[in-house]
DNA sequence: ACGCATTAGGAACGTACCGTTCCTAATGGC
DNA sequence: GCCATTAGGAACGGTACGTTCCTAATGCGT
């Protein structure tokens, strides 16, 4: 049997995951009684975790935001991304917040296992920080996190949702799980009005307060999700593709290109072919100067006309 | 008296602080005595985290890194700054890792109090993902924390100092604080061969292993160390710098433009100044690209055939 | 080599807290 | 109305806790 103070780390921890926890299933997971566990939340309480209770037949526990910030635990993974997040924040591609990232860093870095050392550095290497359009992002993070409560509390969501010609409905949905697949979010939800399971992307949502009622969770309609969001989104990703040749030899190219963004062919030792795609040709167009190389565009009208007029604009501010 | 559970709470939020604490100092904060530091050191020790204690009369205690990674206590900025960066690497301005970055916001934002949440999402609203170039980052992210790390424990490092024409010198200093300036750190120090301050480009340090002895702190060359490294270096940040008109209202080129990177002047309703800069006139001309409007380059040469270059790419590259 | 200030940890003591069992009361969804 | 949940008091035997006191080991500065 634990000791109490291992007892409540544990029992911080799984409150920490996003999902409520009844009484009986805490004392199931701790091996104690139901009655200790409530002595134990009572503590956590009188730390300044403020847990948070429902009574009723679907209620249970679980941890909320309070007065102060309770110690965080995290998973592995969790923690990787963590210190990926700071390390970018830190070595100036966010701006604004240099000097508390590399604070934060420090301290994570102070406690990070060896292996989890190992795996920040290699992501470091091999991650790109992606240039986002400031009016245009891909996700409002305030969005993904919303909508991420929504999946942990089991509430019904109500949002605005704009389909490709620009006419936006109103839905109602279950939102079970957001899915991150081709550098795009998905919601995984059940349609209230439509009766059945549907695939929404996040960047066309609109969230509109407040929410629904809450819902017991239904089955999931796939083990795998992202399998299932990907075989009805494989091929619709980007509105736009084109085929490049640049001249640079492909290993330069692909350490500035992730993988996610596009595929790098060799063709000889100086010169390889890149496709990839955007929104719209003139974000490809901006997209593709960042590689800092020459090449050559064939059998894509619409985005040699995007680099005229970039280039245009260019040569007329040159004066 | 605080009770067991929050006095190793509070010991290990002390025990991630960037200092050594030795047991009677421990004993003051708790307000035990220092056999019971002793007892919850090693309770610590059972639960995972590993508690590193130096014997001798300048020992004391400090968290190292172990087999688990320990609940983390972060203050407000430092919570604040975890999650804009989870934010922009959820948000795909970071690919690979946007999965397990939602999973870790999500558990972030899930107890973070109220008044930081708001701080996140003004952060979030006024800073900028900034483009990074893959094979010339400003920063090593391991040079930043191996310096953090070295400023924390008193240790000399040693290291290559490249100067403007690329020489390299052999370098040996006591750090002892880090300074984030015009999007570049700096390291405070003091140079042990010449026995004074000095403050160094930490992109050009290249730290060499091993470090050096411990070394006694010396009271700081000023007690605002920002104000201290900004006289130092005020004028020369930017290579190259350079005044254009851009027609757009200054608010919409004002919002695509982070404070530190540059300034914008308002002229009229239509039109602004901006005035920013780069380590050359190539990377201030892609820059330029990504404000997505119009404009005109005065008095600027090089800026010009910068562009010039770069506009006869994107037309060659057109066919 | 010595002094000093630190960590390390055992023994003993009185006190307080702990987990469990048992019970009543309140709540909320179906 | 039923069922499954939270809430919390009372009583009990047992265990852990913090402190005091002490010896031993370590490491830096002189």
């Amino acid at each position: 049997m634990l000791e109490t103070s291992a007892r409540l780390l544990k029992l911080l921890s799984l409150l920490q995951t996003p999902r409520e926890w009844s009484g009986t299933e805490l004392a199931g997971r701790l091996e104690v009684s139901t009655r200790t566990v409530r002595n134990d939340v009572d503590r956590l309480r009188n730390l300044g975790y403020p847990v948070h209770a429902t009574r009723g037949a679907v209620g249970g526990y679980r941890l909320g935001a309070g007065a102060n910030l309770p110690p965080l635990l995290l998973d592995d993974e969790e923690a990787v991304a963590v210190a990926v997040g700071l390390r970018t924040a830190a070595a100036g591609s966010i701006a604004g917040v240099e000097d508390t990232s590399l604070r934060a860093l420090a301290k994570v870095e102070q406690v990070l296992p060896v292996r989890l050392r190992r795996r920040v550095n290699a992501l470091q290497t091999y991650t790109v920080a992606v240039p986002a359009r400031r009016r245009g992002p891909e996700v409002d993070p305030q969005v993904l996190t919303t909508l991420a409560a929504a999946c942990r509390d089991h509430e019904r969501v109500r949002f605005d949702y704009r389909a490709h010609d620009g006419t936006a409905t109103r839905r109602e949905a279950e939102p079970y799980r957001l899915v991150n697949w081709g550098r795009k979010w998905y919601l995984v939800a059940y349609d209230v009005q439509r009766g059945d399971w549907r695939t929404f992307r996040v960047d066309r949502i609109e969230p509109r307060t407040p929410g629904g009622p809450r819902f017991a969770p239904r089955p999931l309609p796939a083990e795998d999700l992202a399998a299932y969001v990907s075989r009805g989104v494989s091929t619709a990703t980007w509105h736009y593709r084109a085929r490049i040749v640049v001249h640079a030899p492909a290993e330069v190219i692909a350490q500035r290109l992730p993988a996610t963004a596009g595929s790098v062919e060799v063709i000889d030792e100086h010169t390889c072919a890149v496709t990839t795609g955007a929104d719209t040709a003139e974000t490809m167009a901006m997209w593709i100067g960042l590689l800092d190389a020459d090449f050559t565009v064939h059998d894509a009208p619409e985005l040699s006309a995007a680099l005229r007029r970039l280039a245009d604009r260019y040569q007329r501010a040159a004066g």
